[in-house]
Order: C-alpha cells, then structure tokens, then sequence
RNA sequence: UCCUCAGUAGCUCAAUGGUAGAGCAUUCGGCUGUUAACCGAAGGGUUGUAGGUUCGAGUCCUACCUGAGGAGCCA
C-alpha cells in the first residue's frame, strides 16, 4: 500500500509468471486450513484464488498467530515467494514473508456464509456477500463475456447503439404488464417493457441500431426463467426481412458463444457447464415454421392446437432432441404483437421468429419483421383496441420514406443461463428483482 | 392471480403424538502438506405467528405470515 517499498503487487491470476519471485496480493481469505506448525490461507483477489503457506519455523511468532487465527473473509496484503505446487489448487502457491491485515472480521459476527451448504433463501438474503463465492463469480464474469461479445458483433456489424428511453409514455403491447411511475404531471408514464418501437426510429435514421439496457415487466411470474428488471438487447435493421433478421440472430449466438468458449474455460469448469453442449451449437441452426413445430409437438402428444402459443413444456419437447437452436416462424397472428408484418400469401400468419434454445432454456430471441405499410398499421392498431393518438410518431414512420424492416429482441439473462448451464436465470444478474425479492 | 410444497440452533437437516438431536459455523485444546482438512471438548432453542384437538403437540386441525417451484404471460 506505501509507495516506499518495492515489492510489486500482483494478482492471483498473474501470479504464474512471477514464479520464483516475491510478490505481494491484495485479497480477501477466501478459506483458511491449519495443522499446528503450519496454515494454509487461500487468499482471493476476484481474479482467482491462491493458497499461501506460513510455516510457523520459518515466520516470526506474531505474524504465525496473526495468520493461524485469520477469519473468513477478513481483507489482508500478502507478501511471499511465488512458487509452482502441483499438491495446489490453480498450480502455484506462495510462500508467506509478511501479511498486512486490512480488516479482520470478528468472531463475534462471522462470515455467514461458510464453506457448507446453503438455502437459496438465506443465499439470496445475502446476495451481496453471496457474489464473492466461486460459482457467483463465474456465471457474472460469463454475463460479462456474453456482453462484450454481444457489443463487438454489432459494433463490427455496422450496427450504431442508439439507447432508448426508460421512461415510456404509452403502452408498446398493453398495460397490463408495465410498472406505472407516478411523478410526471400531465400524463402516466411507464418503465419501458422493449426499446423496439424506438429503433424502429433509430434504423431509419441509421440503417442498422440496436439499444442495451433494462427492461421492465410487471408480470406475476414466479419461475426460473422470469425476472421483473431483465437486461435486453435490440437490434432493428431498416430494408430487412424476416430472413435477415433470423441470418443476424444466428450469427450473433454463434459469434457469442464463440467468445465464451475461447475466454471463459476456467469460468465454465467452475459451473460444471459440459463445453460439448456448447460447442455443437454452429450454423446453420434447425429452421421450421409454427405449422411444423405444431405437428411435431402434436405427434409427441402435446394437446396444443393451432392459434395456441407455445408454453414452457412444449419449447422442451421441440427442442429435446436437438443440439443446436431451432427457429420458428411464420406464428399465428393472435399470438403476436400488433407491428408484425403479416405473411404475403398467409395473412393468418406473421414474419415472427422465435430463437428456441437447446436444454430446456428456451426462447432467448424473439423478434421478426415490422409493418411498414400505412394503412395496414392503423388497421392493425385499431384492431387491437390501441388509441392511435398515442402513436402518432409511431404512424409517422409509415409516412416518410416506409421500408420493410425487421429486428429482434434477446434477454441476456436467458441467454447467459444456457451459456452456465444454470437452473435458474437469478444466478446470472448481480441483484435479482423478482416478484418476491427487491433486497438486496 | 391460481395450484403444489416447505418453515426446528447462525447455516444445512433429523426427531412413531411421549425427555429437542447431529454435522458445519463460533470458543478452547491437539496436529508440519491441508484440499468443503481432521481429532477431542464447550456454549448455542419461545420448533414462522395466533388459535384449537389431546393427559401430553415440532408432529394432528384452522387461519395468517414468509419463502420456494410450477401454470398463465413472456425475453
């Protein structure tokens, strides 16, 4: 911590390459082991975890008992001589000459959460702390990855991010599913639920945008794939069809998962995640319509009939035997939003396509190709009950220079729940909100 | 909103309607290569809340509270 001496700081993931060296950690203990004369501090530093070794023949009294009577979590600097130890965990180890305690938790008020087995309740209460454990650690580090992989193909794309407002004024799909803000004066205001009809907008001022950023649904859900504030990214492409929105969404999964598999090993050993799963998913993807997943799912005894929508067990069972995402289009027109582009020789059914994931994640996509004529929009928006004043803007687009365009919308804890392999999509966002839980 | 399940020590869980227990955590002691270390000892309880049945309730009944997972809806 003092400029004066020269012992260089490292962290525990650079550690390997100062073997032989004396270097200084800065971390929290992560675990500690002792055996009379000698005590092994794991010593964590969010960039890895190394165990240290203090021998008490070879340290000064003090500093022995300082180390032997550490408690979990306490934040300390370590100085030692970095060395390669195949009896470690992560190949090396250091050597204790000095250690500097930053913090020290009192036994009093211990860490509460030990090495042992949790409730999902107790860990959730303390999420806070909870972050700090191993398999919190790398399913946000994959979140990461899965972000910046997500921003780098579109930016290499010639997609322009063009953020949308959070605060909507109208509904995009009725109200019965937005969080009312009671602040502005003249008019009700919502959280936005989608950014889409926004860069409906934005992509005729650009030709290709996406927006990123939070999302808010006031659903009453309460299961594993269901969170009321979800991260959501949206790309909107002017002069695009169905079929480039479902080439786009294909190659941003693939480049995605991609970036994971080559930066995220480590992260994904820790998860347990089978890589194999993972690395099956290439181009090109499984394509059918509705009418051929409804014939599949009916032929596996599914009791759906057409016009209904798919529900969580039916996305399973399209998708049990399959190893990559399949797509599906060309979905009823009642089971869809208002905007979709109704097929030319179908009218019953819509340019809307469905990205359903392998393993029982299910939809992680879900977009399709926007109405572009006129009078088409207004019937569709008078059709469904909309006040058209509310759209003005929206019907403007239709007016100056219309073209067929298209986009889709990808929920990015879903997606990084299938890249973890996790059980429930709150594992993948630092601070869950849920219809039951908005501590902490 | 509806359905199902669960609340016992700080944590994870036991306990046929008959004296409330174990492991981990904490404290004390032991151990020079531990891998969720191990061995010995100690402290730690209004069994979610309120009623009811019973000689006797952690256990059975009712209501409520809290949480979990599923349906619907969605990403």
């Amino acid at each position: 911590m003092s400029p004066e001496h020269s012992t260089p700081r490292v962290t525990v993931a650079e550690a390997g390459r100062h073997a032989g060296e004396t270097v200084e950690i800065a971390g929290w203990l992560y675990n500690l082991r002792r055996s009379g004369k000698i005590v092994f501090p794991q010593l964590r530093d969010g960039t890895g975890i190394i165990q240290c070794v203090a021998l008490k023949s070879s340290l000064p009294e003090q500093l022995f008992e300082t180390l032997r009577d550490l408690t979990q979590e306490s934040s300390l600097i370590i100085r030692g001589k970095v060395r390669a130890e195949q009896r470690a965990p992560g190949g090396y180890e250091l050597d204790v000459e000095g250690a500097e305690i930053v913090q020290r938790v009192p036994e009093s008020d211990p860490y509460p959460i030990t090495p042992k087995d949790h409730g999902i309740d107790f860990l959730m209460d303390h999420r806070h702390l909870w972050l700090r454990s191993r398999r919190q650690h790398a399913a946000l580090a994959v979140r990461h990855e899965v972000i910046r992989g997500i921003r780098d193909y579109f930016d290499s794309h010639g997609f322009v991010l063009v953020d949308t407002p959070i605060f909507t004024p109208s509904a995009c799909e009725g109200t019965s599913t937005l969080f009312e803000v009671n602040y502005f004066d003249d008019e009700k205001v919502y959280l936005t639920q989608s950014g889409q009809l926004y860069n409906e907008a934005t992509c005729a001022a650009f030709g290709k945008t996406y927006c990123f950023g939070p999302t808010f649904r006031a659903e009453k859900s309460k299961t594993r794939r269901h969170l009321t504030e979800f991260w959501m990214v949206e790309p909107e492409m002017a002069y695009a069809t169905l079929e480039d929105v479902k080439q786009v969404g294909e190659e941003l999964i693939v480049s995605v998962i991609g970036r994971v598999l080559e930066n995220r090993r480590e992260e994904l050993k820790v998860l347990e995640r089978d890589v194999t799963k993972l690395e099956a998913v290439k181009a090109p993807f499984h394509r059918m319509s509705y009418d051929e997943a409804l014939a599949k799912l009916q032929s596996k005894g599914s009791q759906i009939q057409w016009g209904g929508d798919f529900g969580n067990a039916d996305e399973t069972l399209l998708t049990e035997d399959l190893d990559r995402p399949v797509m599906v289009d060309r979905y009823p027109t009642n089971v869809k939003a208002f905007y979709f582009q109704p097929a030319e020789d179908r009218p019953e059914v819509v340019l809307g396509v469905d990205f359903i994931a392998p393993e029982g994640y299910g939809e992680v996509i879900g977009g399709g190709q926007r109405i572009h004529d006129l009078n088409l929009l207004l019937k569709r928006i008078d059709e469904h009950g909309l006040p058209r004043e509310a759209f003005g803007w929206y019907i403007d687009l239709r007016k100056f220079g219309s073209v067929p365009h298209g986009g889709f919308g990808m929920g990015v804890e879903r997606f990084v729940a299938w890249m973890c392999g996790l059980e429930h999509i709150r594992e993948t966002i630092a601070f869950p909100r849920m219809l039951y839980r908005t501590k902490p």
